[in-house]
RNA sequence: GCGAGCGUAGCACAAUGGAUAGUGUAGUAGCCUCCGAAGCUAUUGAUCUGGGUUCGAUUCCCAGCGCUCGCACCA
């Protein structure tokens, strides 16, 4: 069990981070010291609890006193009666309903919290246990070169983001890899396009729009003629096999291509460790092929290398091709010697791999055959994800595709984004500078677009429209930004001219005001209180499910927290106490929107 | 045909097996001499159908209906 990561502040009352794992550990403890039957047995079930009934909730007692027959609340009793003191100096505890017990934090405890937890660092320090000697490599957005970026890239490029910044956050040491398509059939289409149908002037103009044009005109010709699809096919096996003149072509696609790409990955401030695409294994694939036939793993059928899984339903018919018949790699194929790259080479203990949902029979077969391998030849197995997403749909109901009709290019979605935030800005804020009003609707636009995929579970698909993307009220990136634009507000009119935002002062001494502040009192001090110390129980939650809107629940729960505390109570009142421990909320609310909305890939605002 | 995912107010979404199913938007009624109204307060309105497991089911299991996707050389 992972020690509970106490703190000592300024009241020297220790305060654990995360709270609710702090006291299930010490549930556990209480279940031992109680003498409980089958103690060992006993899961606390500790979470976040609905205000009405308290901070926290253990649920656990009911289904453990049940399946042995006794009175739920009467061993939640007994649990309490054998809590240590610190627990029931933190908090009231009661018990409610059939059993569950509920535990609310004191006011002096958020008080002790708040001073503690902050800083940036202070909080890092403290979620970092979470993941702490962890190695993740995060594989994700992923495009096929040679095709521009659209709408349906942008969730796993967001998403991916996200996760990177979390799991870091959270203590993980992680490797981001942008395993680009360079390599795929599409490249036999590109190439037979490219020195059949080229068009030299276009190329000269805009080598993007002409390749893509290429593409489509290539794979068209293929499907009416398959002569045409066979000459692709073998131009890519030429290209494969090492073909100078091919060769040359295809550096030539693919510099193109990731000139256009980092433009965009620069716009949403996405970044990668590495960017080893399908050809980066091409000379790692014997290997595979070699070591899955020894193992007994892989047979030829119908001309192909395959794997099937006798075991599965499924699998034990459908194959996992990982050499084609004309000798050609495919996608499970470079999959595969990917995996074991990753391992043998990064060192990598977990393995994330964003996709669409449609993919998941693939990763299922490639994760059945990798751990079969893996074992095989005595490899360490890593913690594999598919992080799936599901798909973004037009309007028709179908999925956007490049092959049919005309998906919204990421760049115009983008550029649209901020156009429709400049308009807001100015409308809104028509003082400020044209230049800075720029740079907020930078911020705003970009920041709605990405926050409109993060808010939503990442499991459903969903229809794009330009109103739902770029919707500046509800839950979305303005309102969140705008919160903290009105915190730094309220910085501003107390210090006028000061540089530093409160919240990048790293200790308490820094801000000698936070001194005076008192315990939370007023119904909207103490709910935004208990807001801001939830946020570790977010975290968790969001990086074990590794599903972001998780922690843009939080933080527009907390910004709403927030506004409604500002509308209720004034800040900079007379009164030097509750001023100071108004403003400790205001500087804490600030620290943790920052945060979280870094963490989720925003840039954020001291003013819009 | 086989398999996977998804069905929650008019629309768009949330609910890590927990207590009275939350929010946005649209609608209705209010709030700017007062730290920023991109805001706040109040209010109307929903779990596809039928079984099962459980102390407890939107959540897990089974069946049906509906939508989307995948299933031999695309990635």
């Amino acid at each position: 069990m992972r020690e509970p990561r106490g703190a000592s502040c300024s009241t020297g009352m220790p305060v654990s981070f995360a709270i609710a794992e702090d006291l299930n550990a010490t549930l556990i403890a209480a279940a031992i010291a109680a003498g409980l039957a089958d103690a060992a047995a006993f899961a606390p079930e500790v979470r976040t609890a609905d205000p009405r009934h308290g901070d926290f909730q253990a649920n656990g007692v009911l289904g453990y006193a049940k399946a042995r027959k006794l009175n739920p609340r009467a061993v939640a009793e007994q649990l309490i009666a054998a809590l240590p003191p610190t627990t029931r100096e933190q908090f009231d505890v009661s018990i409610a309903g059939p059993g569950f017990i509920n535990f609310k934090l004191k006011p002096a405890t958020l008080l002790a919290w708040l001073k503690t937890y902050d800083s940036v660092e202070h909080l890092k320090s403290g979620a970092s246990g979470f993941y702490q000697g962890h190695r993740h490599v995060v594989d994700f957005s992923s495009p096929n070169t040679a095709k521009q970026l659209h709408v349906g890239h942008i969730r796993g490029m967001v998403i991916g983001e996200a996760i990177c910044r979390l799991l870091a956050f959270c203590g993980s040491a992680v490797i981001r890899d942008n395993h680009i398509g360079d390599w795929g059939t599409q490249f036999g289409k590109l190439i037979w396009g490219f020195k059949n149908l080229r068009n030299d002037s276009a190329l000269a103009t805009d080598p993007l729009e002409e390749l893509e044009r290429l593409y489509k005109a290539a794979d068209a010709a293929s499907k009416e003629n398959p002569a045409i699809l066979d000459a692709a096919r073998a131009e890519l096996v030429t290209l494969q096999a090492g073909d100078p003149d091919n060769l040359a072509l295809w550096h030539k696609i693919n510099a193109i291509s990731s000139g256009a790409f980092s433009e965009i990955y620069r716009q949403l401030d996405i970044r990668f460790d590495h960017q080893l695409g399908e050809s980066f294994y091409n000379d790692k694939l014997q290997r595979v092929y070699d070591e899955l036939r020894e193992a007994g793993l892989a047979e030829d059928s119908q001309g192909a290398l395959v794997v099937f899984h006798p075991e599965h339903p499924r699998f034990k018919t459908q194959p996992f091709i990982i050499r084609k018949s004309d000798g050609a790699s495919n996608y499970a194929s470079t999959d595969l010697a990917t995996m074991l790259y990753r391992v043998e080479h990064f060192k990598a203990d977990a393995i994330a791999i964003l996709t669409d949902t449609r993919q998941t029979d693939h990763f299922e077969q490639l994760w059945l055959t990798a751990q079969k391998w893996f074992a095989k030849k005595g490899y360490p197995l890593p913690r594999f994800e598919h992080v799936t997403f599901g798909s973004i749909l037009g309007e028709d109901g179908k999925a956007i595709k490049t092959r049919s009709g005309d998906p919204i290019k990421l760049k115009a979605l983008l550029a649209e984004a901020e156009e429709r935030a400049f308009a807001l800005v100015t409308e809104k804020s028509p003082e400020i500078p044209e230049a800075e009003r720029r740079d907020i609707a930078n911020a705003v636009g970009i920041g709605a677009v990405r926050y409109a995929d993060l808010a939503q579970n990442r499991s459903s698909d969903y229809v794009f429209t330009w109103d739902k993307i770029l919707s500046f009220e509800g839950n979305t990136a303005p309102y969140l930004l705008y919160a903290v634009a009105r915190i730094h507000s309220i910085f501003r009119k107390l210090a006028p001219g000061a540089q530093t935002p409160p919240s990048s002062s790293a200790t308490v001494s820094d801000r000698p005001s936070e001194s005076l502040a008192t315990a939370p009192e007023t119904d909207a001090e103490l709910a935004l209180a208990r807001k801001l110390a939830g946020f570790p129980s977010t975290l968790q939650l969001t990086t074990t499910q590794l599903r972001p809107h998780f922690l843009c629940t939080y933080l527009y729960e907390l910004a709403g927290e927030f506004s409604s505390f500002y509308v209720a109570e004034k800040v900079i009142v007379d009164d030097p106490a509750v001023r100071a421990r108004r403003l400790l909320l205001c500087a804490r609310t600030l620290l943790i929107l920052e945060t979280g909305l870094h963490l989720l890939g925003l840039r954020t605002l001291t003013r819009m």
